[in-house]
RNA sequence: GGUUCCGUAGCUCAGCUGGAUAGAGCAACAGCCUUCUAAGCUGUGGGUCCCGCGUUCGAAUCGCGGCGGAAUCACCA
């Protein structure tokens, strides 16, 4: 409709001052809900053509319009706003279009299809899944449906950083003091049981730097030469050249921690089309260092450590290769990103990862410029803000840290407590309870987290997230089962929603406020796409809930009288329900049928 | 110190590429269940949009400069 009224607008300038005029200086908004009209003109850019006050121009463009654009049934000027009054025949006949579509998504998609990588997850085999990697694994799940509803072929990649040296510091600690316990012998989830090593190590080293520095070491020194950080180390050189001992036991120790996060994916509901370890692509970003430092791209100092210099593009100097000859973190990341883009070709390739790690990925593109990678260009850092706690940041040495295993279960159990005070449910088998409860419960939780603009630091108040009321998950929900609801009793009442029996006389302003807001849905999922903003659909999607919920309060669907105002009313919950039910799915929320 | 990001109600957050009187929720208070689900709806109170300057018909939005906060600048990942 936009568009159309563009033309008319342009047309009418055209026609009135004789003057040929730019799209960009035709503004056409939804005039604000206390005026009168249903789009307005802004017509302060047109005054340089009118040579006239904004009111007259605004009367004068007005008047042409009704009298030459059948749609138009109205108009009144107020200031510099030109309102114009849509009539509600054209409004119902475009909702009855609307409604007989399958595809919501349809004006949605793109007309160049791209391939694009989402990375997302990227766990270490270390530690348990926390908070903020439930932020990590929502927002890339979530981006990946919403660029595949545009029409992309999109492949979710998860890198597990299986190697480097915090792998060995748990290893270590396992050999150590572990005496052999396992996932089975103590009950523990693998990554759990594994992480508790990596603690340990932590604990042990700490104390050891603290007594060398109480002996007279300086800090330094003592971080580097305490003994667990220098069998730390050692087990590293012994990975890399593939000792067996060494490599047995990281296979093990991993094999605990997959399990660990597949049970913890699978709670969420996210998963991926490629996983990638790191133990099979450092060798790769070796290799690029090596042929790097012999295309002169790189140096090498004299204790054989190998470094980019980046100050030219106004970066530091970057270390890529230790001087005892094994791989950081950065090496292994450039032979990931070259093994992937042999691998699809991708346009883009999208590493949804937390904003400290910012410098990293400026660095990463740097060098793979430098190096004459041109569509390095394509690697896009989908930076994201840190989780707090009310506290403050999460912290492990204070076990601030809130676990994701432990917080859907609370979640889940909330939503039942919450569910049986209201009295909810009953009559429904135990197994049906505990489905709703898990929607429920996961849909709190990740309409939280999805609801704030991705790049801004979020503050994860616990008390909070499990309110079921105003702007969250479960009202949503809620509101999609209501109409549910209601359609389980026009079935029982014999009563269809009929979406090609509209009739324009049944629409009212209140009809006409919820076909505004519904049309708008194939333009905010388009806007996440652009801008990887699952935020944006969940405020609409919040939006459009409350607005049907006023609708649904002010008026009886099932009880009203008239056919047609009853049809029309019908038809207008089943799409509102079917958006909301898309709108969420985007952001991998599962609806309730009842609740 | 360099770089990046953030600053809107007591709290948590919206506010699209500049547009009319800045919006929700939570918290507080007051109402509404014989009806299609009250996890809802209605109302009241609550603002120096961090500060200043600039750009222009018009700035929470754009630019510059401050102030405040976060992250990062490791032979950690």
């Amino acid at each position: 409709m936009e568009i159309i009224l563009k033309d008319k607008v342009k047309e009418a300038v055209q026609k009135l001052y004789n003057s040929e005029i730019q799209d960009d200086l035709i503004q056409i908004q939804e005039t604000r809900k206390d005026f009168k009209g249903d789009f307005t003109v802004v017509v302060f850019p047109l005054l340089r053509f009118s040579k006239n006050t904004p009111e007259r121009t605004g009367e004068t463009i007005g008047n042409y319009l009704l009298e030459n654009f059948p749609a138009i049934s109205g108009f009144n000027v107020i200031k510099g706003f030109l309102n114009l009054e849509i009539s509600d025949t054209w409004w119902v006949d475009y909702f009855s279009k609307l409604a007989q579509k399958a595809d919501y998504f349809e004006e949605a998609m793109v007309s160049h299809p791209e391939t694009i990588l989402v990375e997302y997850s990227s766990p270490n085999t270390n530690k348990p899944l926390h908070l903020g990697h439930i932020r990590n694994n929502l927002l890339g799940f979530s981006l990946y449906r919403i660029l595949a509803a545009c029409g992309h072929k999109v492949i979710k990649t998860n890198i597990v950083n299986d190697r480097g040296i915090h792998i060995c510091k748990s290893m270590l600690a396992w050999q150590k003091f572990g005496n052999g316990e396992t996932p089975e012998s103590s009950g523990m989830k693998g990554d759990h049981l594994v992480g508790k090593y990596y603690v340990l190590f932590e604990k042990e080293y700490k104390a050891q730097v603290e007594k060398m520095i109480a002996d007279g070491v300086n800090e330094n020194e003592a971080r580097n030469n305490a003994p667990m950080m220098k069998e730390a180390r050692e087990m590293l050189i012994k990975w890399e050249a593939g000792e067996k001992s060494t490599f047995d036991l990281w296979k093990l120790m991993n094999t605990w921690v997959y399990a660990g996060f597949d049970e913890t994916y699978k709670k969420l509901g996210v998963d991926f089309d490629r996983i990638y370890y790191e133990s099979e692509t450092y060798k790769l970003g070796k290799e690029l260092v090596l042929d790097g430092l012999n295309r002169k791209i790189l140096y090498q100092n004299e204790d054989s450590s190998i470094w980019a210099d980046l100050t030219a593009e106004g970066l530091d100097q970057k270390l890529l290769q230790r001087s005892d000859g094994t791989a950081v973190y950065m090496t292994q990341d450039l032979g990931t990103a070259v093994n992937r883009y042999n691998e699809y070709n991708f346009s883009k390739n999208i590493y949804v990862v937390g904003n400290e790690q910012n410098y990293h990925f400026q660095v990463l593109r740097a060098i793979l410029k430098k190096m004459g990678f041109s569509w390095a260009d394509g690697l896009i850092h989908f930076s994201y803000g840190m989780v707090e706690l009310p506290e403050g940041r999460m912290k492990s040495r204070e076990g601030t840290v809130v676990d994701a295993d432990d917080l859907i279960s609370e979640m889940q159990d909330t939503a039942r407590d919450v569910s049986n005070e209201l009295g909810k449910l009953a009559g429904f088998s135990e197994d049906e309870k505990q489905e709703i409860f898990r929607k429920i419960g996961l849909g709190a939780l990740k309409y939280y987290i999805l609801k704030v603009d991705p790049k801004k630091n979020m503050t994860f108040n616990p008390s909070e997230s499990i309110d079921f009321n105003g702007n969250t998950g479960p009202f949503i929900q809620y509101t999609y089962a209501r109409i549910k609801s209601v359609f389980r009793k026009a079935e029982q009442m014999n009563i269809q929603a009929d979406a090609h029996r509209i009739e324009s006389s049944a629409a009212g302003t209140k009809e006409i406020d919820l076909i505004k807001l519904l049309r708008r849905f194939p333009e905010i999922v388009s806007a996440a796409a652009t801008e990887y903003s699952p935020a944006l659909i969940a405020n609409y999607c919040y939006d459009l809930s409350k607005e049907y919920n006023q609708f649904y309060h002010d008026f009886s669907i099932l009880g009203e009288e008239n056919a047609a105002v009853r049809n029309f009313r019908l038809v207008l919950s089943k799409v509102t329900s079917e958006i909301l039910n898309r709108g969420m799915w985007l952001l991998g929320i599962e609806m309730p049928e009842r609740m």
